[in-house]
DNA sequence: AATGATACTGACAATCAGTTTCACTTTCAA
DNA sequence: TTGAAAGTGAAACTGATTGTCAGTATCATT
């Protein structure tokens, strides 16, 4: 999107920082992303536009994109960071034993029992973070269709 | 705890694996805390008892102790893990940002309302994952006083 | 357009929490 | 007591991420 685009360019020049060749084209790859993806992946991407673009560039222009509040990092189990676009609210995620897949959610009944627990033990609540791992509709299917194959892990 | 120590025994035995003493020594000193404890700090531990253990038998102990059921694995936020005894029943986990203090609590509601999120998009729960992070109540207290003084952070 | 003060870059080394390897030691059933 | 199998500690390795550094690019100012 080329609105989070400008965005990023804004926040550069207000830090005095520079945009450059390596930035833009991180920061375009990553936008074009719909999905939750690793600095590995998204450095895989890049680097066939650009041969000249390195990994360690790419995890230096997403902790800036983090800065500017346009990306946000999740750790899902173990394993590497995955990141994904930081400009939506709140939500949590589902994930897929099976295929990888990483469902969002909003549930403002659970946030506010959350509350309830915090108050309760005299917690001032800042964050949270919840994950739900099962399996997907696609790869319960499978299962009941005794198939089992496994799939790519998506963007891993 | 006596019993979970011969819970252990019984898994080596019946896995044809051998009772060792650093196995005995690690897993004592294991169910002796009372808190989530990394394998360093345990490593500590027991260190202190037998200089003659390594840092990689309390991982390869702690490993089995997960396979006997008497040990669950932690992950949070980022750096290392904590172990807690994998004897009690599901809980989840409430952390102090600030002195680390971590409470386990349990809540049927949100459980319930997880499993209605997960109905909605066709999923099948497997297990899931849920950390609160705020202020506990004497750290809530010290901003309120001023102090802001920052404590141990356990266990680490 | 040239300059120059900064900031940026890629390659490589370092870190960090674990895991693997390997030569030697311990356990335990026979 | 013995010996096969399992276990051990030290050190090397792993994989994701971060730090270092010498050379390079950016951009406001000449």
């Amino acid at each position: 999107m080329q609105k989070k685009q400008q965005n990023f360019r804004q926040y550069l020049v207000r830090s005095g920082l520079k945009a450059t060749r390596q930035r833009e084209l991180i920061a375009r790859a990553f936008f074009a992303t719909n999905t939750h993806i690793s600095a590995e992946a998204l450095y895989r991407r890049v680097s066939g536009r650009d041969r000249r673009i390195g990994l360690v560039t790419v995890y230096r222009t997403l902790k800036l994109l983090m800065e500017a509040g346009l990306a946000h990092e999740r750790q899902f189990g173990e394993g590497r960071a995955l990141f994904e676009h930081g400009t939506k609210r709140h939500h949590d995620h589902m994930i897929c034993t099976h295929c990888g897949k990483i469902t969002e959610f909003e549930n403002c009944e659970i946030e506010e029992l959350q509350e309830q627990v915090a108050r309760r033990f005299g917690f001032t609540l800042q964050d949270h973070k919840l994950e739900l791992y099962g399996r997907c509709r696609e790869c319960r299917a499978d299962v009941r269709a005794g198939t089992g194959r496994v799939r790519a892990v998506g963007a891993r």
